[in-house]
DNA sequence: AGGTATTCACATGAAACTATTCTCTGAGTTAGG
DNA sequence: TAACTCAGAGAATAGTTTCATGTGAATACCTGT
């Protein structure tokens, strides 16, 4: 008890090298937005005749993970709303993220959560998809007013759902008759737009914008002016800015990374009580922030799929490639042994598949020519991870 | 030897099913006048 | 008669199953030399 009492003490005592870390955290939002300007600008050109109330063109918004694409829009949709309320022109914007499960991953639930957005609850089932389409309508076209409405990570709505959704969406204005809408989506997926429907596909992309991937040296001038806010000066060793900008750089100049990784390590140098973060804590951070992605990537998931990847780490120590269907021999095995009910091969080529999409597992499909087609699979996971993956999965999965 | 045709062991797609959670509706019941 | 209760119909959703079709290349099977 002393101990963790002394211990409390010197914590407290010693003063962190951190000055405010929430500026590094994703919910930041900084004042300017480096290496932007130009993107900026051009989507405040296409935006801008909302404020006459104007007809305005749907935009689309192209760009990897961390190239600053919400970060903008976030940012134009504030000035906006800013020159709007002084000027009392009614114009509205609401963001969602497509991706949030349980928020705005299906039609239903994104029209109710506009509805939600414009002050009524709409109960998460039980009412027909038209009835809230109608609901909506009745709402937004009260009054003679602008809607700017930010869809993120879009790809993921039409690949879930497809793009009737978007077909529908794009078409509302016709049938408003005081009320406009005007429709951004950002995707980061840069053909996404190839395989939509064409008329959703002319109608939605009247203007595209695509943001590139910031190099290392931009990475690192962002690097260095949210580090100036979060940390004391001299907290930072020498070089660290530049290894953390290198291992961004080469994940195809992800900012957002970048800045997590900087935040991560500062942790782990504060909690062993070094006085400086150092290129080791670095590493270690990266190590930490991978392993957590994947760990939260499979706790997140349904228990056949947690027992699943189990059989697979449970038999595939070894770097041996493992076939789909030695995988499902082996888990049908188990999950007899354990009485959990059997799923379909059907259904595990499907969680495989996922589970290399997750990057949890690597599956090439190859064929054996006379001896068929299958996955070939290998776990790339390091042994640190795999077990605490196992340790977690079983806890979670009831084996002892 | 060289060229096709087969064939395996799954992959991939589409549709339909199941269980759960939730709303809405309207019949039957209750309580008050 | 108005208010209340409660069962049943109908929706949305996640996770599956069923049925159907697709597929890449190692082999089997020809053919002609």
């Amino acid at each position: 008890m002393i101990k963790i009492g002394t211990y409390f003490e010197n914590y407290l005592e010693k003063d962190s090298f951190f000055l405010d870390k929430s500026v590094l955290l994703s919910s930041y939002f900084p004042e300017e937005i480096p290496y932007r300007e130009e993107q900026i600008q051009e989507i405040a050109n296409i935006l801008a005749p909302a404020l006459r109330l104007e007809k305005t063109s749907n935009l689309f918004v192209y760009g990897k993970t961390g190239t600053g694409k919400t970060l903008s829009l976030r940012y134009i949709l504030a000035s906006l709303r800013q020159i709007a309320e002084k000027k009392r022109i009614p114009i509205q914007t609401i963001y969602l993220n497509c991706k949030l499960k349980r928020v705005a991953d299906t039609e239903y639930r994104l029209i109710a959560q506009l509805i939600k957005f414009l002050g009524q609850e709409i109960p998460p089932t039980g009412l027909p998809t038209d009835e809230v389409y109608n609901i909506f309508y009745k709402l937004i076209d009260q009054k003679k007013q602008m809607f700017l409405l930010v869809l993120d990570e879009i790809d993921q709505l039409t690949k879930k759902i497809g793009d009737e959704i978007l077909y529908n969406l794009t078409r509302i204005n016709s049938e408003l008759r005081y009320a406009q809408i005007c429709l951004i989506g950002i995707s980061n997926n840069l053909i996404f737009a190839e395989d939509l429907d064409p008329r959703v596909k002319s109608s939605l992309s009247e203007e595209e914008i695509i943001f590139p991937p910031y190099n290392a040296l931009q990475i690192q001038d962002i690097l260095r002016k949210r580090a100036a806010k979060a940390f004391r000066a001299e907290a930072l060793e020498i070089g660290l800015i530049e290894k953390c900008a290198a291992f961004a750089a080469r994940e195809h100049g992800d900012a957002r990374r970048a800045i997590d990784l900087l935040r991560v390590a500062g942790e782990i140098a504060e909690r062993s009580g070094s006085s400086v973060v150092t290129v080791a804590h670095l590493d270690d951070a990266e190590r930490r922030v991978e392993s957590d992605k994947i760990i939260n990537a499979a706790v997140n998931q349904p228990k056949q799929f947690q027992l699943v990847l189990y059989t697979l780490l449970l038999f595939t120590t070894q770097k041996k490639p493992i076939f789909t269907g030695e995988i499902y021999e082996l888990y049908s095995n188990f999950c007899k042994r354990s009485n959990y009910n059997i799923l379909t091969q059907r259904r595990v080529s499907d969680i495989l598949a996922e589970l290399d999409m997750l990057g949890i597992i690597n599956a090439n499909i190859i064929s054996k020519g006379r001896y068929g087609r299958t996955r070939q699979i290998t776990i790339s996971l390091e042994e640190t991870i795999i077990i605490k993956l196992k340790e977690i999965l079983e806890k979670s999965l009831h084996l002892s």
